[in-house]
RNA sequence: GGGCGCUUAGCUCAGCUGGUUCAGAGCAUCUGCCUUACAAGCAGAGGGUCGGGGGUUCGAAUCCCUCAGCGCCCACCA
């Protein structure tokens, strides 16, 4: 077949994932073989694939593919997630731009809205991953709002409550008042802000004329104030013990109290407490049995309650507080100040800590077990440094905040009674039935209503593992027993807490077993000078067209070259760019081979011995890329593969074998290229699955259906001819020799060269592939070389070329001169090293062994050194 | 404020419990080649006192201390 000089990917990527569709070769039922399982972060349905999915899902799919050609029962299961807050916040988005309201909407209304979108742009990004060539057995695609996911969640829900871990109550959270909805903890991000720390005169009640001053950052708060508090060892204020004060510009009369809690040395050592707005003041309050006034309403403006500024919103009341103060001479003086407020992860407005009733997990002891799996190595972290982390989160680990008040989630199954209390069961007729039980009267499954609010993102998707094989609903199945627990789970260090995390507590909670076996953690896409790609930088490259431009071959190569567990990648086009040029040249070799005639000849010796030379290489990389990927060193296992395939087998064997021009080769090597070339397609095939297929497929005659897919890599890793490859690393370095002397004496390849080896020739056997590749007419042991020669060493063998007029004494003199010098100078060292006494009697037998060898080489060596300049100098 | 990690060629990184493969790899750079698979290529070459200082040791990139710089995570100091 003719084959173009260059490899265009598109249309045969496309062809080539068709195929492995039409042929079910993603697809993975239970069986005999061994199951090797990974589940996909499921990303948020309406996304879009940017670069860290595209790092991720490469990730997975060359590890799955490994697995798959390994012998494993492999199966990937892909699906989405319906992330409530981002969803709901674009709903609401969208609706705003046609003049709705999410006010205005009964819930069912707004819900079939959310519905509407998410098929519009549901499972784009499931769509982009078959461009990647990611093998998921898509039969399987799953939705953790999909009928079986949200059973699962609400059974899961209603056994916790019944278990006595969920309870609900009313607790300082995280507000965002712009999603209007409660946080857990950890969707708070703090961050540093230089705002500004005001200090605020409090009158002394009864007192004309006296004030105390109070340092805050949020002087909008005051209208919340129900005490001071001082620190009862606090020298500066012992004058406030028993006293009230006026809260300025409300007038209030508050008492000030005393506790350890607040810092002396802090601005005036006066704190005012507003027990509604700050988590600390908050548990003054309770300590203390202070009122609590709620200043803010949930979208971030004052309320009613506050008196003073009804109706403006948080940020704009600070301001003009500050000129109210200032005008009634209520402000001391204000100072530049920085410090970490809370932001919403999702909605990126500063948190405002707000008492409201939640329903939370109790964490404790679903920690318990998921902190000693992973300290005990059950589960293994890559990095493992990571352990640190989920150690110290997991010993202080805080109940789990689970309501948030929107409507795009699992609804929670609680159902309350109409004169007070409430059951939870799965079901509205349930939990009917149970409300009949606790009412001591007449209620009909109408008086229940439910409870409003909708579950954490993270409570669905903490069952993933489990509810993909439908193992809460149905537990003990053929599928859970098999597949669970999975193999792998590939992800970022980001959501160790939301996800993993709780992944390995519902694991253990739910299956009685860790949900993975290892976890791989990937690092953070950055751009090449080190920045987060980010949308408002532009410096985030659409995927899509990368593997366009480069094909998904090169792009799953560019992402993979740089890309150690946990570590951060930079990402740059010329790493795809590198990925294209190893496709080429794959392609090119491929045309090579094939372009060959085959004929009865006898086999050339240089041939016989490159075929066993090459053999002994591959199995040794192969062993090699076995254990890299048990060790979870991908990129380390395809640069390996990488330089067998260019160095190794382009460079070196192929140019050993290949006959001259117009020529035909003989069939016993032609069968043996053929064959080394078909294991390096398998090895190389979970990098580059789509130019690996597309060759596999000509390489030898094939069945329809057949795939590279199916093939296993069964390539011995015993049995590896070492003293072999260590002899032909020496056949390199001399042809090396003689290509430099060509260099430098710009000397063709064409034309043909002597080889002199003076004393013994240690690799007599490989002399046919030194003769090849040196394009040598003859290669001859010589006690003395030629007068006329260039020489060089390797080991402790010197080799010379005889040039005649061509060489150039002084050069080569200085050349030889410089080289002795050197020696000599390692030689004086190792000598230093045996004359000490305490080296030679303290350390191991071998080592010692090893530096005499070093000096008898040296010394060899310069001996042959001196007597080659001896003779220049004639 | 605590904890973790990093610093090795121009860039990105590998170097496990100290000593034969200890100073490496890929890319980039330089030189010479459009040689009939591949210029998206071939052949060759240069480049690092392993962040600074100190210590342990016969011996340190590797272990200990210290300083400097960078990054990440956690934490309620108003």
């Amino acid at each position: 077949m003719e084959l173009a000089s260059k490899y265009t990917p598109a249309e045969i990527e496309e062809r080539w994932y068709k195929y492995w569709i039409d042929n079910d070769l993603f697809k993975s039922v239970p069986d005999k073989r061994e199951p090797y399982t990974i589940v996909i972060p499921p990303p948020n349905v309406t996304g879009v694939l940017h670069m860290g999915h595209m790092l991720n899902n490469t990730i997975q799919d060359i590890l799955i593919r490994r697995a798959r050609m390994t012998g494993k029962n492999a199966c990937w299961v892909p699906g989405t997630d319906h992330a409530s807050i981002a969803t709901e916040a674009k709903v609401v988005n969208k609706l705003a731009q046609q003049g709705i309201k999410k006010t205005d909407l009964t819930r069912e209304e707004f819900l079939k809205h959310a519905w509407a979108w998410t098929e519009e742009h549901g499972g784009i990004i499931l769509k982009q991953l078959r461009k990647l060539g990611a093998s998921c057995d898509w039969s399987r695609t799953a939705f953790t709002m999909d009928e079986k996911r949200s059973e699962s969640v609400l059974k899961v829900f209603c056994d916790l409550y019944n278990k006595g871990l969920i309870y609900r109550g009313v607790r300082m959270v995280n507000w965002d008042p712009k999603a209007l909805t409660a946080l857990s903890d950890e969707e708070v991000i703090y961050k540093e802000q230089h705002g500004k720390l005001y200090y605020l005169r409090y009158m002394i009640d009864g007192e004309p004329g006296k004030y105390a001053v109070v340092a805050t950052t949020r002087p909008e708060t005051i209208m919340g104030d129900t005490a001071m508090c001082i620190n009862p060892n606090d020298p500066k204020n012992q004058h406030l013990k028993g006293k009230r004060v006026i809260v300025p510009l409300v007038g209030r009369s508050i008492p000030v109290i005393e506790d350890e809690y607040v810092d002396i040395e802090f601005g005036t050592g006066c704190l005012k407490v507003t027990p509604a707005h700050d988590i600390n003041d908050y548990m003054l309050g309770e300590k203390y049995n202070l009122p609590s006034i709620d200043i803010f309403n949930d979208n971030g403006t004052v309320s009613e309650a506050a008196g003073l500024y009804v109706g403006m919103d948080r940020f704009d009341v600070r301001n003009q507080i500050e000129e109210d103060l200032a005008k009634a001479n209520l402000l001391e003086k204000v100072e530049d100040y920085t410090n970490k407020v809370g932001f919403s992860e999702r909605t990126n407005v500063p948190i405002e800590p707000k008492l409201s009733m939640q329903w939370f997990l109790k964490m404790e002891q679903l920690a318990k077990p998921a902190l000693e799996a992973v300290m005990n190595d059950d589960i293994k972290f890559y990095p493992a440094k990571y352990k640190n982390t989920y150690r110290y989160w997991m010993e202080n680990i805080k109940d789990w905040c689970i309501s948030r008040q929107l409507w795009w989630g699992h609804r929670i199954p609680a159902y309350f009674l109409p004169k007070g209390g409430f059951v939870v069961a799965p079901t509205r007729d349930e939990a009917f039935k149970l409300a009949k039980e606790k009412a001591d009267y007449e209620i009909t499954i109408d008086d229940l209503r439910q409870d409003s609010d909708c579950l954490d993102t993270w409570f669905s998707s903490w069952l993933w593992p489990i509810s993909l094989f439908d193992g809460i609903n149905n537990p003990n199945n053929e599928e859970i027993n098999y597949y669970y627990p999975t193999s792998d789970l590939v992800t970022g260090p980001d959501i160790i807490f939301f996800w993993v995390a709780r992944m390995i507590m519902a694991g253990y909670e739910y299956q009685g077993k860790m949900p993975f076996k290892n976890v791989y953690f990937t690092g953070i896409v950055r751009d090449k000078i080190g920045r987060k790609m980010s949308k408002s930088l532009g410096n985030s490259p659409d995927p899509l067209e990368l593997i366009e431009k480069y094909g998904a071959d090169g792009v799953r190569m560019g992402m993979m070259l740089s890309a150690p567990a946990g570590n951060d990648i930079l990402f740059d086009d010329a790493l795809c760019e590198q990925g294209r040029n190893f496709n080429n040249k794959i392609w090119n070799a491929f045309r090579l081979v094939k372009g060959w005639q085959t004929a009865d000849l006898a086999q050339p010796e240089s041939s016989k011995t490159a075929v066993r030379w090459f053999d002994a290489i591959l199995r040794s990389t192969a062993a090699e890329v076995a254990d890299l990927f048990s060790k979870y060193r991908l990129s380390e296992a395809l640069m390996a593969i990488y330089k067998l395939f260019w160095d190794e087998f382009s460079s070196w064997y192929l140019e050993l074998i290949k006959p001259a021009y117009g020529q035909p080769i003989d069939k016993t090597t032609y069968d043996a290229t053929l064959s080394f070339f078909d294991n390096l397609l398998k090895l190389l095939h979970p990098f580059m699955p789509f130019i690996t297929e597309e060759l596999w497929q000509h390489i030898y005659e094939r069945k329809e259906g057949e795939s590279i897919m199916k093939a296993q890599i069964d390539i011995p890793t015993g049995d590896v001819d070492n003293s072999l490859i260590a002899d032909f690393e020496r056949v390199k370095e001399v042809v090396a020799g003689v290509r430099t002397i060509r260099n430098q004496k710009n000397i063709a390849q064409k034309e043909q060269l002597a080889l002199q080896i003076v004393g013994n020739n240690p690799i007599a056997d490989l002399n046919s592939c030194v003769a090849k590749m040196g394009n040598l007419s003859e290669i001859k042991v010589v006690d003395t070389k030629a007068d006329s020669a260039v020489s060089f060493i390797v080991g402790t063998t010197e080799y010379a070329v005889p040039l005649g007029n061509l060489i150039d004494t002084e050069a080569e003199l200085a050349k030889q001169e410089a080289e002795l010098k050197y020696l000599e100078g390692f030689l004086a060292s190792v000598m230093k090293k045996l004359s000490n006494e305490k080296f030679v009697n303290g350390a191991p037998a071998a080592v010692v062994e090893n530096e005499r060898k070093k000096q008898s080489d040296a010394e060899s060596k310069i001996a042959a050194l001196k007597e080659s300049i001896a003779s220049l100098k004639k």
